[in-house]
Formats: structure tokens, sequence, C-alpha cells
DNA sequence: TGCTACGTTTAGTTCAATCTATACGTTCTA
DNA sequence: TAGAACGTATAGATTGAACTAAACGTAGCA
């Protein structure tokens, strides 16, 4: 137990912590996460409560948020009855499998969100009291509803390229920036 | 007051609430945006309290969280104390503003993390008594230093297109999706 | 000089998310 | 068949974000 390695990984998995909470995932997703990617070997459930220092059953429910993503992944070893898990690395991947499960999930709701409002504006603009205002409310709610609708359009060009990584979005957007190191 | 016609507007305010806070932003936000976005009039603080159904000191909280992100603009009158509120209509705007101001905020710490991290690992790694494990961390963590950097530059190429609109991002993505509508 | 109409600040409260502690069910072993 | 070793489910506690209520500061007006 090197005390300044231990240190690091600390640092390390506290910032893995406030991303994933950035993120909209639980702090404890980040830092289990961490934990793994920094191990050598697979961990257990056990394995994660003493270094991530939260209960068993926290750990289970994060380790199955995370494993639903795809973001790590279980093994079995024959004769032992221990989960053990293991880290995506490929973090393009990554990011496909969370645009897909959760983003694109909410995209969808917004969508029909506005297309019920739309809806109910377009049923009585003809016999409104108030038919200016039900026809911005129309336009405005249309224009959203276009944009949205493009918004969603990319996300699924995006999950569809499955050559989602280091060279294809850099050719993607062709200005080549400053991605140092 | 159209009773139909207010129930689209609830409708559609709360689905913009919904998507205000899945972005991490608060749900006032987007109730008091979308409020903004279907008034044929700049409102004031006290009409969005009416509209919104929330305190003067939160509307003016969440207020100046938008204006801070243009993602509603500020008006004067003369000889009239009262600020008046209107909407930003562009929506690739409201994109890039958003991604310039949050998310490269918290994109710069979370390289700066892995960066300290590194740092740390890199200083001890040959008077180590676990220089095996050292070098894992000395891997992995350049590794996610190395994707972070790439997703950094994206978005500062992103940020950089002020082209960030309909057909640029179309055709950067090439294949032409269903976005219907 | 008071009064009113604003926007802002802040102490305290509320509420949803997420954790802990613990009970539980299952599977393997002796 | 008892008991240990697992992963999971859940009631209750904890926490942090965001809201309310109310005081506050300032500008204009009479």
């Amino acid at each position: 137990m090197n005390k300044e390695l231990d240190a690091a990984r600390e640092q390390f998995i506290q910032g893995l912590s406030r991303i994933s909470h950035f993120w909209g995932f639980s702090k404890a997703m980040g830092a289990i996460y961490g934990a793994i990617y920094l191990s050598p070997s697979p961990l257990t459930l056990d394995d994660l409560v003493k270094q991530v220092n939260i209960t068993k059953g926290a750990v289970s429910t994060n380790v199955r948020s995370l494993e639903r993503l795809k973001i790590i992944h279980k093994q079995y070893k024959v004769g032992d009855r221990k989960d053990y898990y293991v880290a995506e690395t490929d973090f393009w991947k990554m990011i496909k499998n969370i645009l897909k499960e959760r983003e694109k999930a909410e995209f969808d709701h917004a969508l029909k969100s506005v297309e019920r409002s739309l809806e109910m504006v377009k049923s009585l603009k003809s016999d409104s009291t108030e038919m200016e205002l039900a026809a911005l409310y129309g336009e405005r709610m249309q224009s959203i509803q276009v944009f949205f609708n493009k918004l969603d359009g990319l996300v699924a060009t995006i999950i569809a390229l499955d050559e989602l990584r280091e060279g294809a979005v850099k050719k993607l957007f062709g200005k080549e920036k400053t991605t140092k190191s």
C-alpha cells in the first residue's frame, strides 16, 4: 500500500465522481467506474465496498446502472459465485451507448410532449375567441418541434455512426483543432 | 382566457421544465423560458410570478441564470423601471452558448483533475515499491486524458463553428437522416 | 420626507435523490 | 440440514438543490 499511489487514485476517482454527477449520474457511479478502471484485475462487489466506501446495497444498485449502460461488464468465473466487473475502455463506445440508452429516450419524450401541445392548439385554431394567440402558439411550438426533430436526427446519426471514434469525429468536423497530447 | 389554449401552454411549459431538469438546469428555468417564449410581448418579473407560479425571489434568480446563458434577453423601456424579458429564438445559438459557458468550464475542470492525478503518479514511478501498479495507473490515466482532450477539442470546434445551425450540422454529418417535418 | 414600485438577498424549509442499515432469498458446502 | 457467502430489495436517514417568505436597498415620485 503505497501512500502516494493511493492518493493519486483517490484524486482520480474524485474527479470521475464529479464528472458523473455533472452529467446527471450519481457520484457513486463515477467513483465505482474509476475504481474498476484503475484496477489491474476484475473487482467484486465487496472489493468495491472497500475501495469506494459505500455500502453493498448502494454498490449493487449503481453497478447495475453502469452495466445497463455497458460502461462496465460482468464476468463470471467457473466455480465461483461472485460477480466480477471490468471496465469498458472504449470511451467513444461508452458515449454512443449513453446517447442511445438515455438521451434518446428523453429526446423522444420531449418530441411527444411538444407534439401533444401542438395538437391541442391546432384543434381549436378556428373556433377560438383568441385566434391570434392560438396562431402565435402554433408557430412557436412548431419552430421548437422542427428544432427538436433536427436534434433528434442528429443524435440518431451519431449513434448510427459506428465509426464514432477518434479519427471519424475529427474528420467530420474538418478543422483539426488543438487536440494536443 | 381561453381554457384549452391555457391548457396547451401549460402542457408545453411542463415539457420544457422536464427537459431543463434533465439537462441539469432547474425546472423553473425551463418553465420561465417557456412562458416568455410563448408570450406575444415581453414579460416582467411579476408577469412571470403569475404565469409560472413561483415566488418573485425564485423568478429573479432563475431569470438571471437564463440571461447569463443568453437564453432570454433583458429589455428596458424609457420611463419604466421594470425589466422586460424576451426569449432567444435561435436554438442553435442557445446550444452554442450553453456549451461555451457551462460545459466548457466543466470539461476544463475534468482535464485539470486528471492531469493532477497523472502528475502524482508520474512523480513516483521510479522509486515506488509498486512500480507495476504505478505504471498501470499511468497508462490508464493517460488514456482517459487523451480522450478528454479530444472531447474538449471537439467542443471547442463546435463552438467555433458559428455556422452551427440547420444546414451546417446536417452537412457535417453527411447522411441526411429522417429529419421529417 | 415619506411612500410606492421595483429587483435582490438570505434564513429557513421542502423535496427528491441517494445513501445506510438491515432483512431477505438463493445457492453452495459440509 | 444448517450455515456461510453471495446479490438484492426496502424502510428510513441524509443531503443538496431549489423554493418560499420576508426583509432589504434603491430609485422615482408626490
